[in-house]
DNA sequence: CTGTTAGCGCGTTCAC
DNA sequence: GTGAACGCGCTAACAG
C-alpha cells in the first residue's frame, strides 16, 4: 500500500537514516556507491518522504496561501492564473481560501498569520484595517496585497483616480456631457478595497476639469453584478434628462448597462456610450470600449514579489514597497460622439 | 516573534501539555476550572496550535487537491466554486494544482498519490489513463472524477453522446439539414477526457436518425478557443454550400462562431443559427441557444461524494461510483429555422 | 480527571 | 563518509 518510511529504506539498503536523508536532499558527502544503493532501495520500495514530516523538522511550508472573494469573478480568475504561474515555477504549492462573508473573513484573517502553516500570503482585492494589517505585519509572515490599498503592506495595483479619470475624459472628448456613473455599492459591511471609490473620484476629476457640473442623479452604486448594472442603468435612462454616455466600474457591470440600452430599444454608441473597465476577456468580444488593467500580470508581480521577500529572510520593518501597474484605454466600438441633438 | 508551544502553555497554565491538548480538542474529560485556566493561558500566550505537527500526529493533513487544466476556462471556474463551497463547508483546505503541460501532469499523478499530503483528490476534466488509475486506486487515497471518465474511478459526469444528440436534434426540429459540428482537438497528446468527440457521436446520431447524410466537410476540429472557433466558422461559411446551421462544442467556441457569423455579413439565427454547450454566463448575455450543464453542481457532487469517501474508512474495492447529471436545451436566441429557399 | 511518555517521519548535529 | 540520537509540535495511550 501506502507509506513506507525513510526507516524501511535504511533498513533494506542497510545504511542509516542520515544517509538515505543526504541522498534524498543530495548532499555532496555521500560515496558514490551508497548512493546507488540507497536509490535503488528507494525504487524497490516505491517509497516516497513525506512532506508533513519534512514541513515539521523543517520549519516550513513550501505553500502559500492566497485568499480573495468572489471566484466568480473573471477578473479574479485571471489574476490567479497570474498567481499560479509563478508559484508553481518555484515549486510552491497554492492553497486557496475562499471569503464571501464577514465571519469567514475574520476567521481568516485570524489564524492565517499564525501556525506554520504557510511561507507566504497573497491577499486578493481584500484591505485589510489596521488590526489586520498590525497583525500581520507583527506575524512576521510575508504577504503582499493585489488589487488592495493599506500603507505599510506590500502591495501591487493600480491608479485607480486614474482610470475613472481616463474613462471619463475619452467621453468627454468624444462631446458627452451627460456622463453617468455606475458604481459598486461604497459602504460595504464587508471590507473590499474602495476601488469605485476611487475611480468615481476620478469620473468627478475629469468632469471637473472640464466644466461640467456633476449631478448625483447620474452616481448610482448597486451591487457588483450584471443584473443589478443592468438595474441601474435602466433606471438611468428612464431619467426625464438621459445620460448620453455610462461610465461602469468593471465590464462586468458594462455587460449590464449594454443589456439594458438594447431593452431601450436604443443603439450602443450611436445612441448611448458606455465605457466598462478591466479589460477581461470577454470584453473584446463585446467590443467594449473600456479601461484595461494588466490582470494576469498583478498575480504575477504580487507572487513574483512575495518569493523575493521569502527568500531575503524576512527582513521585517522594512517598509513596504508597492508596485504600480499601467492602465490604458482600449478604444473599441461601444463608444462614440453623442447624437447631434435634433 | 511567534510560534508559542503547545508547551509554552502548559508550563504557564501550570498544567501537563496533555491536558493542553484535551481542551484544545474539546476532550469532554476536563475539569471546568482547569479548562479556563488553559484557556487563559493560550490566550495570553496568544497561542495556536500547529497545523502541521497534528498533521504528523494525526496522519491526515485536512486538506485535498484539486486538479485541473486550464485555469481559464469559464467552465472550470464554475466547478472549482462548486468545489469550494462544499470543501470549506467540511473545513477541509483547497490546495489548487494546474495543469497545461504533459510534464506537469506526469509530474502530478506521480506524486500527488503518495505521500501524506492529502487526504484526497479530486480531478477535473483530466482522464488518467489505466496505469495512472491503477496506482491511484492502489494508492488508497480517495479520488474522484469531475467531467472525467474512467471506469473503476469514483466520477461525476454527464451524457455527453446525449448532449450532442439534443444540440443537433433541437437543429433538425427546427428544420436545417445542412448542420456543421465545430469541435475541439479529438487526438491531443495531451490527455483531456473526450468529452468532444462523445458529442461528435451524438451529432452523427441525431443526423443518422433523421436521414440526414453526414458531411465531413462539416465536421471541423480545432484547439479550444474563441480565435480558432472563429477560423472554423469562417472556413464553413465559406463553403461553396455552406451550413445553416453550427454546433459548437462549447459556449466559448461557439462565441468564435458567432463573432463569424457577423464577419460574414450574415445575422445570426435568421441566417445561420448557433449551439453551444455548457450555459456559462455570459451564454445568457449573448442570448445562445445551448446545452445546459450544471456546471457548480458538478463541483458540489464530487466533493460530496469524496467527503463521504473519506469518512467511509476507505473501504476499497468498493465498485466506483458514478454521479450522472442531467443536460438540457436551454433555447434562446441564436437558432431558428432555416430561411426558406428563395 | 490529569501528568508522563512514546511515537508520527524526517533533518541535523556529533562523534566515529 | 556514515550511523546514532535528538528535536520539530502535537496526539494518544497509559498510569496514577
Amino acid at each position: 500500500m501506502s507509506s513506507a518510511t525513510i526507516r524501511d529504506v535504511a533498513r533494506e539498503a542497510g545504511v542509516g537514516v542520515g544517509t538515505v536523508s543526504r541522498v534524498l536532499n543530495n548532499h555532496p558527502s555521500v560515496r558514490e556507491s551508497t548512493r546507488t544503493r540507497v536509490e535503488t532501495a528507494i525504487a524497490s520500495l516505491n517509497y516516497a518522504p513525506s512532506p508533513i514530516a519534512r514541513q515539521l523538522s523543517l520549519g516550513k511550508s513550501s505553500n502559500i496561501a492566497v485568499v480573495a472573494p468572489f471566484f466568480i469573478r473573471p477578473s479574479f480568475v485571471e489574476r490567479l492564473r497570474g498567481v499560479e504561474t509563478v508559484l508553481a515555477e518555484y515549486k510552491y504549492d497554492l492553497v486557496l481560501y475562499n471569503v464571501e462573508t464577514q465571519e469567514k473573513r475574520d476567521e481568516l484573517f485570524r489564524s492565517l498569520p499564525r501556525g506554520d502553516m504557510f511561507d507566504g500570503l497573497l491577499i486578493l482585492t481584500l484591505a485589510p484595517d489596521d488590526d489586520e494589517a498590525q497583525r500581520l505585519i507583527g506575524s512576521g509572515v510575508p504577504a503582499v496585497l493585489i488589487d488592495a490599498h493599506h500603507p505599510g503592506l506590500n502591495r501591487v495595483n493600480i491608479d485607480d483616480v486614474r482610470g475613472g479619470y481616463l474613462a471619463t475624459k475619452h467621453l468627454i472628448d468624444l462631446g458627452h456631457r451627460r456622463i453617468a456613473y455606475v458604481s459598486d455599492v461604497l459602504e460595504s459591511p464587508f471590507q473590499l478595497d474602495g476601488a469605485s471609490a476611487r475611480r468615481f473620484s476620478g469620473y468627478r476629476q475629469a468632469l471637473a476639469e472640464a466644466g461640467i457640473d456633476y449631478r448625483s442623479e447620474y452616481y448610482l452604486q448597486g451591487h457588483h453584478g450584471v443584473r443589478e448594472a443592468q438595474q441601474m442603468a435602466n433606471a438611468l435612462l428612464a431619467l426625464p434628462e438621459p445620460p448620453t454616455a455610462i461610465f461602469a466600474a468593471s465590464d462586468t457591470q458594462a455587460i449590464g448597462v449594454l443589456r439594458a440600452v438594447e431593452e431601450h430599444g436604443l443603439t450602443v454608441a450611436e445612441d448611448v456610450s458606455v465605457v466598462g473597465f478591466d479589460d477581461i476577456e470577454v470584453a473584446e468580444y463585446l467590443k467594449l470600449t473600456t479601461i484595461h488593467q494588466p490582470l494576469f500580470t498583478s498575480g504575477v508581480e504580487g507572487a513574483e514579489l512575495l518569493i523575493q521577500l521569502l527568500s531575503k529572510q524576512a527582513i521585517a520593518g522594512e517598509h513596504a514597497t508597492q508596485i504600480n501597474l499601467p492602465l490604458r484605454l482600449v478604444e473599441r466600438q461601444t463608444t462614440a460622439p453623442p447624437r447631434t441633438r435634433a
